[in-house]
DNA sequence: TCGAGCGGTTTTAAATTGAAACCACCCTGT
DNA sequence: ACAGGGTGGTTTCAATTTAAAACCGCTCGA
């Protein structure tokens, strides 16, 4: 569960949130969380994931402050799983891999879902990168300083 | 290696690309290419990966055209490994993930890397998100349009 | 009080991971 | 020619993780 990190990476910004998210099931989790879903078994269902490791993935999300658990919210006498503002910051993340999963996985004339704007009905934009004057900027724009050193190179 | 998912995930747009990618050290790997790594051992280096995986999840990147090999580019007899269009699209998510982790897995005195506009220096903006009349929407103010059926709610 | 649904845990086998050893290829020096 | 080192892997094997299924306990309604 806890995966070594080298200190590298553990400044870096990237790994340790990676960390935290555990795998691709919790991210699946947060999605439907976002979704409406809240409780075990609407997980499991939607899912399709076996019941101890959807334990596993939830306690690993509540550890980490991504969900949390809420007592009642319908009369039953179960707990719901619920985001955190934490957990509801991921959404950007969540975007930018539905974006990109968009351009690259489906053909152009395939079915697939669509996110729009609930007011409109239309499409989102594309999430888009902007320095502080409002200029869009890609990967070739941008570089990471480092804390206290000197600038180096990269998004690292 | 071929997780299988379900049906509802294969058009859902999220889980499709968390296939494509592997897991978080496929992650870590393009996070190093957009850096300028392109050796097998510089990533070995940079990442403290066993061999074997990082050639597993090297093939894993090229399979899925994430990554691509090229011939020699400085004169050495190897190949080297670059993101193809496909693998720099993943900038986006490479950000969504640094800020998210910006904003919760640091102390806000605890030193880390900031990524700047490399014409400014300054550091770039926040991801948002916004509808096509330029309003910024967050999870609640979207929802998820199926391909020809009526329209449902989340971001699914 | 019986049974069913919900929310897990335990058990067990199978798959994956990761460290280390091994190997092949090319280049360099002698 | 050939010894040695750097690079780029593959193989081997033990240990960890995953996943399916069985099991368990609680609550509620009949």
């Amino acid at each position: 569960m806890a995966k070594r990190v080298s200190h590298r990476d553990s400044i870096c910004g990237v790994a340790r949130p990676l960390d935290a998210i555990g795998d691709w099931w919790s991210l699946l989790i947060v999605r439907d969380a976002f979704d409406g879903l809240r409780r075990f078994g609407e997980f499991q269902k939607s899912l399709g994931l076996a019941k101890n490791i959807l334990s596993a993935r939830l306690r690993n999300l509540l550890a980490h402050g991504i969900m949390e658990t809420v007592p009642a919210a319908d009369g039953s006498p179960y707990q719901e799983y619920v985001l955190t503002e934490k957990g509801r910051g991921l959404f950007p993340l969540l975007v930018a891999l539905r974006q990109w999963g968009e351009d690259f996985f489906f053909e152009p004339d395939e079915a697939h879902v669509l996110l729009v704007d609930r007011k409109s009905g239309l499409p989102v934009r594309r999430l888009e990168l902007r320095a502080q004057d409002g200029r869009v900027v890609g990967a070739g724009d941008t570089m990471v300083r480092l804390p206290q050193t000197s600038p180096e190179n990269g998004i690292a």
